[in-house]
DNA sequence: TCAAAAAATGACCGATAGTCACAAAATGGG
DNA sequence: CCCATTTTGTGACTATCGGTCATTTTTTGA
């Protein structure tokens, strides 16, 4: 038997490792979204994936993990989508809506994908010292989205479209952190069956968001853009492939 | 015995119970500060408060209960700070940053108040129709400090110092938005030991807030109004005590 | 064909939320 | 002051679920 043999073999069982931990990522998944993430069980995620516990326990170290495994995917999806924004050709201020609308769209398109994003950003505060192979993936992940926002005001202040009084690493984090705020409160009033702002003051969503947009537009512009960006929608411009 | 004699000793009951779940709620508290919410325990809870954990299930229908119990208490105390802002003679403008330092200060000195405000935004989406006492205040509460921002918007608005192209319940609810993803970050920064974008840059949170308060001015005032609070520094003006 | 390695399995364990039968204490009339 | 009744307190116990591991099954490769 040859060594090329060999490592034919061994990369197969690599491949065949990473779909089974896949199919069972999606099992997970599809739980998360008909019964919430604290009501996932991993005896059920083992039942829906047609493998045994044990076997589950082999792929991912623990619930944690797994739910980490999940926000790997999360995070590596929106950042991809994000930097697609950013190979277009257009001013920065333009950039920073369109990345607020791909990350609002990311998230009422993929629930499940938040919710696990979320339960990252409380580890971050709970646990000591927790070890996941995912962690990292994640972190980085995360980083180079944020990254593109930094890189997007970066463009606006270069093409004026930007007002450069701000820091661009801080205007990326104001931007970043509000956003989260939006886009949080686009998933609860999705995702959610009790008592809810938003139906009971008749406000639809597109339209906050569009008046987010308008806000921000009006803050960080420069003066000579200010009002260019009043009455336009940038809801559409989602990052949907 | 009289009735009066009767009312006096059910009152002193009605007393000493609502102190005894104080008590409860305290200890519990003290253990979410100690080692977090996740790792809070029902039985550590009962020992701390020096009562069995049969005694606390009586004050507490449920553990979900004993944590929607500090968030009651969390949403009464904060919208206490936020309507206190409101009885202030200043312009609208000035208002909302207040309400929005308030709530910053807020959270980096109760941290355990904002986790389970936290816990009880993330029971909304996941729990199928859970019921305890607590629940119904706690949105009440809400809504009462909802209520505060709108009318803060509705005075500048009055007063000239608010942009009125924009609806006031909508623009309250998108502050509200945004202000909740500021102080989220605050917290996690405040709260989290591991990586963390703020450190990382070398920004300050005092900064940071500062000039999301600026861009916010930015974008809600009016034009005569412009300018005005650049370089104003609201960060100074929380509602301590 | 078969022995060694890898993967799968599910009975089992420990922790913890929640319960309940019983005990202690408080109440109030005589 | 005593005793019956109601209220409150207690901790052993149960159920559930995350996680483990000895054993079985499958795959590998000579």
């Amino acid at each position: 038997m040859t060594d090329s043999h060999k490592m034919g073999i061994s990369e197969r069982k690599e491949r065949e490792k990473e779909q089974k931990r896949s199919l069972m990522l999606e099992a997970a998944e599809a739980l998360i979204l008909e019964k919430g993430l604290d009501n996932l069980n991993m005896t059920e995620v083992a039942d829906r994936a047609e493998v045994s516990k044990g076997s589950l326990y082999q792929y991912f170290e623990s619930k944690t993990d797994l739910v980490l495994g999940i926000c790997n995917k999360a995070t590596g999806l929106l950042t991809k989508e994000i930097q697609k924004v950013l190979t277009q050709d257009k001013p920065g201020i333009e950039l920073v809506h369109m990345i607020g609308s791909t990350f609002m769209s990311f998230v009422t398109q993929h629930p499940e994908y938040f919710r696990a994003m979320k339960f990252h950003d409380n580890l971050k505060e709970t646990s000591d010292l927790e070890d996941s192979t995912f962690l990292d993936s994640c972190s980085t992940n995360m980083q180079s989205s944020f990254t593109c926002m930094v890189r997007a005001i970066q463009i606006g202040m270069q093409d004026g479209s930007i007002n450069s009084s701000y820091d661009p690493k801080e205007l990326a984090l104001i931007l970043w952190a509000t956003s989260h705020g939006m886009v949080s409160m686009a998933y609860q009033h999705q995702n959610t069956q009790h008592f809810n702002l938003l139906n009971e003051l008749g406000i639809n969503l597109k339209s906050l968001f569009e008046n987010f947009m308008k806000m921000i537009g009006c803050g960080i512009a420069t003066e000579a853009q200010k009002g260019n960006y009043d009455s336009q929608s940038f809801f559409e411009t989602n990052g949907t492939n």
